[in-house]
DNA sequence: TTCCCTGCAAACGGTTTGCACCCCA
DNA sequence: TGGGGTGCAAACCGTTTGCAGGGAA
């Protein structure tokens, strides 16, 4: 559901220049990287992932960029219990389900609900705050893997 | 909100045992000063914060007291997106409200919408996948303080 | 006595930073 | 050429862990 085109170096060079981001080899060489990774990651992946291909990117580098990307809109970050940063390039919106036996984050995507939510904030408003973005965190545990097709289906993933 | 009411010694002490847990000196320290934060706290604040009253208590209990309080369900965990555990002592359902601008996280309590969450997910369900828990965050910016006792005034922590 | 808990201190691992060099606009 | 971006490596800092001593039932 993420990930799911990878758009061409072109593309990619451009969206770098539109977030006003010199887009430099190894900004693009991580933005395609990440736009690959299927589902969550963290900084250390995408840094293994271009070893063969970029020996001399620094891990330094990757962490900035990362950091850079997420600043400037186009990745997000996933908020987690641990200690540890997970980056998602999967802009729409969408939740997560935490499955507390294996640990495991799963996408969750449920247009109703997330219109649900949209809609009372949005005319409700919270007084005092100005809502930009909201991200729903399900905790709980996957049951015996059923997979009867129903209509709200978590994607599995990470 | 949170830290309303600290319970005398004795209910802590039951709390405890009630969670399993046998009620060692440092574990009843460490909750009270839990109860006693406002707001969000993580470990190095409680230790911080014990450490007049009990200077040979050590990092390391701490630690290991608030993950098994947690998985005791004596303290929740706040998801954040930064690489640092946050604490919360208040187990009755809230949001958060994350201040893109300070970094500040603001505790929301919003009843209806909870409730409205809690509904959808009951009756709709997640193929797959037993609902324990949610918690919804809320990304945007404070707004110039008007404090005008709206409906839904967040109610401003850590 | 037994088992769990704690203190201590070292190790860990993810993340950040300072600095000199490099590169693109 | 100028100013941001990068590589490198060390520093940071929150967190975890192994082990020996301690405490409550």
């Amino acid at each position: 559901m993420q990930s799911a085109t990878i758009p061409d170096p072109t593309a990619i060079r451009q969206r770098l220049s539109d977030a006003g981001l010199k887009p430099t080899q190894q900004r693009l060489m991580i933005y395609a990287a990440a736009l690959g990774m299927h589902g969550h990651f963290d900084a250390e992946a995408v840094y293994m992932g271009l070893q063969a291909d970029a020996p001399s990117l620094s891990r330094g580098t990757v962490y900035r960029t990362l950091e850079a990307f997420v600043e400037a809109g186009l990745l997000k970050q996933v908020s987690t219990h641990e200690s540890h940063m997970l980056f998602d390039a999967s802009l729409h919106p969408h939740h997560h389900l935490f499955c507390e036996t294996t640990g495991e984050i799963i996408d969750f995507e449920d247009p109703e609900l997330s219109t649900l939510i949209q809609n009372y904030l949005a005319s409700k408003g919270i007084d005092g705050f100005e809502v930009d973005d909201f991200q729903l965190n399900i905790f709980g545990r996957r049951k015996g893997m059923a997979a009867t097709a129903g209509q709200a289906a978590p994607h599995p993933t990470v």
